[in-house]
DNA sequence: GTACTTTTATATGTGTGACATAATACAAAA
DNA sequence: TTTTGTATTATGTCACACATATAAAAGTAC
């Protein structure tokens, strides 16, 4: 039998900038640093760790491309709260998501808008019932009577739940996966863009407001989740 | 009377690096690149964009930094997938996420878990239902008929939830919300942790286990209401 | 000709020193 | 006191040199 190699560890093999970096982690843990301490300047970290300010420094940016630090010129460094979202939405920005993260994330949106409920509940206002009524009425309108995927609307009033939930990285993360909303949807076969609901069973955004309106979470989770059957369907019986 | 300048608007203020990094992902779209498609190398970028190769190195590893290029010595630099958690990772690793982030945070990971019912029920095997079976039966033996909050049974258990998900996005996210539970956890006044359930309503990782075998995925979506009820009732309550 | 080793060329990685630029502190002027 | 100029300083940009890993070519043995 062959010998099996997957527990060995392969021998250090850091860059030099790799081990810098791992030194910066190491000392702002020690100096227990807090968002808005200033950091030494470059050169003083070069000159404590032994190497040039050229690793030092794309040490440094790394931190500052996930948002852990700021510079300025001549004020120097500071930590600041590095924005999660952010990197998440530079990444997709360059289109190189396979098809394997995209059904992911996907799937991720539609786990969201069903689990939601409770947050949607607890904060709601009646200016975000007047707003989502608004938005509902205008679909009403456009879609005068026929039951059509549109998903222009289905971005403003799903986007309008987001913003009720008062999540902020829940929002972004709305947000930053339209596109992928977008690209899942332009490659929908056109049996899922006219889905037949079972009788009866249909959903409307109108339903969903109305049970947001005046019934409680349980319901509106499995109205959602009823809604948002189409989707479901298609995820479901994907083989992975 | 003082004139004002409220109208004006001020002229861009990118850097060097940063037009670059934006003329970069200009090239990448122009050219249609795709995963795995290689780079010119950075003396050519220099030499093309009229800046020096630093400029380029900074711009690049920015993108290296995100996971959407790699590079290797000789071989010059190649578009990769990039992984989109990782950054995540990182900018949790530094300790420097705010309060309401982290609240934030932890609010998703209530969503995810009341949301993913149908996921589980789309693709739980028999050995998925076994392994929770163990770590049900090992819980209840520590617990001994006690009704307490044990983190790291919570772990174990919905750990195998995020794994049956079958959804990679989805588990590493879970694993890097581990840290950010933890705090919460311990941030979590005794009142919670012993928490009292209205009589008759508390689930049991063992009714869970039992809906998942022979239930569906609305009553499953209702009992993990139910079991995250104490979390629930802390994060709906607080005012953002 | 094939399998293997050695050499060579090359693109990224690292080091050094210089100057440019913008933000700050402070002095000078009004 | 407020504005304006000036010096200082840490980061930003530059040019050039050398180190290192490695893909590709050349060489070697069979």
């Amino acid at each position: 039998m062959k010998t099996r190699l997957s527990k060995i560890e392969p021998l250090e093999n850091l860059s030099l900038v790799d081990k810098v970096e791992n030194r910066l982690k190491q000392y702002f843990k020690e100096n227990n640093l807090k968002i808005g301490d200033s950091l030494p300047k470059e050169l003083e970290f070069a000159e404590a760790l032994g190497v040039s300010r050229t690793v030092i420094r794309e040490a440094l940016l790394r931190l500052r491309t996930i948002g852990v630090i700021q510079s300025k010129k001549r004020s120097g460094m500071i930590l600041t709260q590095p924005d999660i979202i952010q990197n998440f939405e530079k990444a997709i920005e360059y289109n190189l998501l396979g098809e394997e993260a995209l059904v992911d994330i996907f799937e991720l949106r539609l786990i969201l808008e069903v689990g939601m409920a409770d947050l949607l509940f607890a904060r709601k206002t009646e200016e975000d019932i007047n707003d989502l009524d608004k938005i509902v009425s205008k679909i009403e309108k456009e879609e005068d009577g026929k039951v059509i995927f549109s998903l222009k609307h289905e971005i403003a009033f799903h986007s309008k739940l987001y913003q009720m939930s008062n999540n902020i990285t829940l929002q972004r993360f709305q947000d930053l996966l339209l596109p992928v909303f977008n690209y899942v949807h332009e490659d929908m076969p056109e049996s899922a863009k006219n889905f037949k609901y079972s009788k009866g069973k249909f959903v409307t955004h109108r339903d969903l407001l109305n049970i947001l309106k005046d019934g409680n979470a349980e319901d509106f989770r499995e109205a959602m989740r009823n809604h948002l059957e189409p989707h479901f369907e298609r995820i479901l019986h994907m083989v992975k």
